[in-house]
DNA sequence: TTTTGAGTTGTTCGA
DNA sequence: GTCGAACAACTCAAA
């Protein structure tokens, strides 16, 4: 009908559906459907259905609900308004299209399969139905399927992922928000954030996130703003960023997994920051290639779609991994493993919703190498606790960790928590700070109890095995151990 | 097709 | 204390 709109025909609403991307800057969908100078109808469904239980952890809610609310924000502020809703995304979807005579609707790409299996279906009988159904790309630099070796594959190797990327030219520059939302006049979301019931109660575990976490896109800015002030978090972030803790960490991730900040702002902002000479430009790029660290796990997610719970590498499914959920996953799972840095991350992750990245290395290697539990259980604890818990950075990293991942670690590279901890927790500060039963010892001895002398430990008030738990594990055994293990998958192929 | 160089983050041991 | 070598062999990507 389009054109023959005779104008006192009002034309149809464009639809824009959020999903990971809950920002009105740099917004490829938002600002297509303001293009289409129609009314404008912003809608947010939280998924509901046995097989989409596992769309957000506990941890991610919590950030979840206030990026929603910042988002609500800056949508009325533009003029227009946030809908919610709550139920099985493709029937809900299907039937605001339907409700409000929508004549186009617009998103942003999203990278699971059950993501793109659903949006897929949409299109398709949108399209049918003569309904503009487009998806853009604002989440990632590059589509997983526009970087491609020589052979038309997938690249499997983070170097020449990297080397492809930068030959790519530099990504486009981020799209300013819209002017204004021309708000649909269309009857309101099903739900209120409220009803939507993200936040914690009984207990309110997260009554102190927002000390931590400003969760919506002026705080996603804000962090990003200070982090690359001259003097600040990047300025010798190459070496910085390993010791937990410095504030060498950007701390950006949770905003880049509910997209209140794009990587294409965070690339742009820090090529800024680096023309402008304000810091050194083996940190920025250092800085640039984690956050193409995240577009490979994403290549890598978008080819393997299993990472999420299979082996990528398949000889390890004879390692013999435990998958119980054993008291030594429960020691681990709470921080009473008796390694102060192994303890002193598992609580950052419980009382923060985040972890230092050294010291997720340190945790992981901890689980799947010293107690040999499956990588999956320990993925699983971080997706149910991390702020950040991402689709695609959480199941390759650990897939990596274990050594069962795309360019994994050589399997002789069993991290000492012992060494690790001197190295780079050598004022004892970051375990201090969140293992405050054995802060009065000293640096000499925090980093492995059990050998400090009996004196020393009364004198600093430990009783171990009782204020504070005995190792689980013995270092140099479970070294072996783990070495061992190795040499099975290894003869198991031959 | 074959060849070649390279591969995020480490540990241990012995000189 | 510091330093270099060994720890395996394999797969990937590109020439």
């Amino acid at each position: 009908m389009g054109d023959e709109n005779d104008g006192n025909q009002q034309k149809r609403p464009a639809i824009v559906w959020f999903r990971d991307d809950l920002r009105v800057s740099d917004n490829p969908a938002l600002c297509e459907a303001c293009k289409t100078g129609s009314s404008v109808i912003c809608v947010f469904v939280l998924p509901e259905g046995l097989d989409q239980l596992a769309d957000y952890g506990s941890a991610q809610k919590w950030f979840l609900h206030h990026a929603l609310a910042g988002l609500a924000n800056k949508i009325s502020g533009l003029g227009g308004r946030l809908d919610l809703f709550h139920g099985n995304e493709k029937d809900v979807i299907r039937s605001i299209v339907k409700e409000t005579n929508a004549g186009s609707i617009f998103w942003n790409r999203r990278y699971t399969r059950h993501g793109r299996d659903t949006d897929a279906e949409l299109k398709k009988e949108f399209k049918e139905a003569g309904i503009e159904a487009k998806s853009l790309g604002g989440s990632l630099l590059h589509e997983p399927y526009s970087l491609q070796t020589q052979d038309g594959g997938p690249y499997r190797v983070y170097s020449p992922f990297w080397r492809k990327l930068v030959s790519e030219g530099e990504p486009r520059l981020p799209l300013p928000e819209p002017d204004g939302i021309d708000a649909a006049d269309v009857q309101d979301g099903t739900v209120t954030l409220d009803d939507l019931k993200l936040l914690p109660r009984d207990p309110d575990w997260a009554s102190a996130w927002k000390d931590f976490w400003q969760a919506n896109e002026d705080g996603a800015r804000a962090r990003l703003e200070e982090f690359l002030e001259a003097g600040d978090g990047i300025d010798g972030y190459s070496k910085g960023r390993d010791f937990p803790s410095r504030d060498n960490v950007s701390r950006l991730s949770p905003h880049l997994r509910f997209g209140t900040i794009s990587p294409y702002q965070i690339w742009s902002a820090t090529r800024h920051a680096e023309d402008k000479g304000d810091i050194p430009s083996g940190d920025s790029e250092k800085f640039l290639k984690e956050l193409a660290w995240r577009e490979f796990s994403y290549h890598l997610l978008f080819h393997y779609p299993d990472i999420s719970w299979q082996n990528y590498n398949e000889r390890f499914d004879e390692f013999g991994w435990k998958e119980d959920k054993s008291e030594a996953y429960h020691a681990w799972c709470k921080g009473k493993t008796g390694y102060p840095i192994v303890d002193a991350g598992m609580r950052e992750l419980w009382q923060t919703g985040y972890m230092h990245n050294r010291v997720r290395m340190i945790v992981a290697s901890f689980l799947t190498k010293h107690l040999l539990i499956h990588w999956r259980l320990g993925e699983k604890w971080f997706w149910d606790t991390l702020v950040d818990g991402d689709h695609a950075n959480n199941a390759a990293s650990w897939q990596w960790v274990a050594g069962c991942g795309a360019d994994a670690a050589p399997y002789f590279r069993i991290f000492n928590p012992i060494t690790q901890s001197r190295k780079f927790d050598p004022d004892g500060e970051y375990i201090r700070r969140y293992v405050p039963e054995i802060a009065d010892l000293p640096d000499k001895h925090l980093h492995a109890p059990w050998e400090a002398p009996e004196d020393v430990l009364s004198d600093a008030g430990i009783q171990l095995g009782q204020t504070y738990p005995k190792p689980m594990v013995e270092h140099s055994c479970a070294r072996e151990r783990a070495l061992a293990a190795y040499d099975k998958v290894k003869k198991d192929d031959g």
